[in-house]
Order: C-alpha cells, then structure tokens, then sequence
DNA sequence: TTTGTTATTGAAAACCATTATCAATAAGTA
DNA sequence: TACTTATTGATAATGGTTTTCAATAACAAA
C-alpha cells in the first residue's frame, strides 16, 4: 500500500484531498512503528507546516474508519497507531526502539475449540500481541 | 483470593487498612467483569458512603502494584481493571456482558519460535485475548 | 476558466479523565 | 492514651481530545 493508494480511497469515500491529509497520509504511511497523533503532527508538519493538530485527529479517525491504519495497545499507552495489516495478521512490537513486523499464520483454533468447551462462551474473536527486540536492536 | 487476602497484601506492604481501600477492594475483587474507575466509584460509594473518586484511582494504583488487579484492554477503551490471575492466564471477554473468564494452556512456543526466525525477532512475551459470548449471553 | 457550494481547516474554547496540592483526619504504634 | 504520619476528600491543575466557528479551498458544474 503506498500513500496514493490511501488518498485515492479517501477520495472515493467522498473525502477531499488537501495538503494536510497528504502529509498525515504520507507520514503514517511510510512509519514502521506506531505514532501517536503528536508524533504524527510533529513529523508531517515538517512536510506541511501549517497543520493543525486537530486535523491529525480528524484524519486518523477517518483512516481508521477506512481500516487502512489499526490502533496499537501497548503497556505504555493505546494512543498510537500503524498502518493496518492486510488480511488476518498480528503484530510484533520491538521493546526497545517500538519498530512492527506483521506475522500471520497463527492457528488457534485447537485452543479456542478447547476453551470454548471448557468456559461455555462461544469464542468469536482474539487479539495476539508479540513482544520481543528487533533484530538491530537485539545487535546493540 | 478474598478480600480479606488483599487487605492482609496490602497491611503487609506497609499500607493502612482504611474503610475506603476495604470498599474498594471488596468492590473490584468480587466483580467478574472489569470495572473503570469510576464504576468501581459508584458501586464503592455504596459501602463507603464519604468515598472519594481520588482514592478509588490511588487505591487501584497500589492494588495494580501489587498485582492484584490488573488493566484490561479493550476496543472500546482500556480503563478497566479485573483480578488478576495466577500465573500464565489470558482472558475471554463476553462481547454483550463483559464477563471475564480466565484460561491457561496456551502454547505458542511453536509460533513464537518461527516468528522470530521469520523475522530475526528475540520473542520475549506475548498479549493474547478472546472475545466471544458467554454461556448466559448465548442463550438470550 | 470561472463560479458556487460546502467540506475542510486551524485557532480558540470547552470538555473530561487523571493527577497534584493541601489541610484535616484517623490508622497504627508505643 | 497520646503521638506520628499515612491517608483522605475537596479543590485546583493538568493535558489530551473534542467541539465550535468563521475563513478557506476542493471540486463539481457551468
Ligand atoms: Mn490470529
Ligand atoms: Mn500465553
Ligand atoms: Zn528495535
Ligand atoms: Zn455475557
């Protein structure tokens, strides 16, 4: 996915495009690690300084309406977000410097028949969260 | 674990037996479902009458501390704090009531070890969550 | 291109959950 | 019983997020 594939959604959801939403768009876009919307106004201001922060707000909401970014609970905080993974995926988050990897793959359907079983709850959902250091960060 | 557990962890960690932390703590650890501060602050009020919303939040700090509670994340917000459970658990949350139901035996060492191959990741912990309905939920 | 409509914007104010301050109180101890 | 000081609730402060609003600019239509 790159920038233009997200604005060109924005647009064909009715949204307009302007200098603002393309610096939000292009900074999140290309970020390997979750952003807070400071931190996203801090660097896509750098692109186009008269951004507002309320604007940030306004359109992190509408791309995650558009599920083209997800938001990243942490222990930390769950304020900040990433681009959204395509299909069923997780997320691995790097301690030390807070860089993603998406991984799939992940079968967990022997458990969740199993606890399904065991509690009486019909199991729809789950939420997997890798923890771990990065392989640059493993090297330091 | 009781009640009178948590008091008798937090008299032994040199904190005061007080009849707010008592509402307090006889209000969280009974619920089966995670409360926000401010519910555990209305359902405490009923004990404790003269209850402050400020020691609701300082006294789950402390519990928090101990690892008694511990916070739940959650679509709609991550605010809320349940019982913690011993050991390596997980929680199943029921999407209509938010009944929480503990489960272990959990096995991603399989996963955990081919995605940090995959990704040169060092794998160290990992956040797992079901979401579902409960048995009472599912019948109505 | 020009015009008109109206979505979008940033500044400012409002909001609200959480935290800090502080003097009064009461838990625990001797 | 008296003393020390942790704890308390009221109040104010804080800081992140949302609302308000008039000016602006995207973009469809002419
Ligand atoms: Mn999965
Ligand atoms: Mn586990
Ligand atoms: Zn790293
Ligand atoms: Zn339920």
């Amino acid at each position: 996915m790159s920038a233009e594939l997200w604005l060109a959604q924005l647009h064909e959801n009715g949204y307009r495009l302007t200098d603002a939403r393309r610096a939000v768009v292009e900074t999140v876009e290309k970020s390997n690690r979750a952003l807070t919307p400071v931190e996203v106004y801090d660097m896509a201001r750098k692109k186009y300084r008269a951004l507002g922060l309320v604007t940030v707000y306004r359109t992190l909401e509408k791309l995650e309406e558009l599920h083209l970014i997800q938001r990243v609970h942490q222990p930390m905080g769950c304020q900040a977000f990433i681009s959204a993974g395509e299909g069923h995926q997780h997320l691995l988050l790097c301690q030390n410097c807070g860089q993603v990897a998406f991984f799939e793959g992940d079968d967990l359907d022997v458990l969740t028949k199993s606890i399904a079983k065991k509690t009486g709850y019909q199991i729809s959902e789950h939420w997997l969260q890798l923890f771990g250091l990065c392989a640059k960060c493993r090297a330091n």
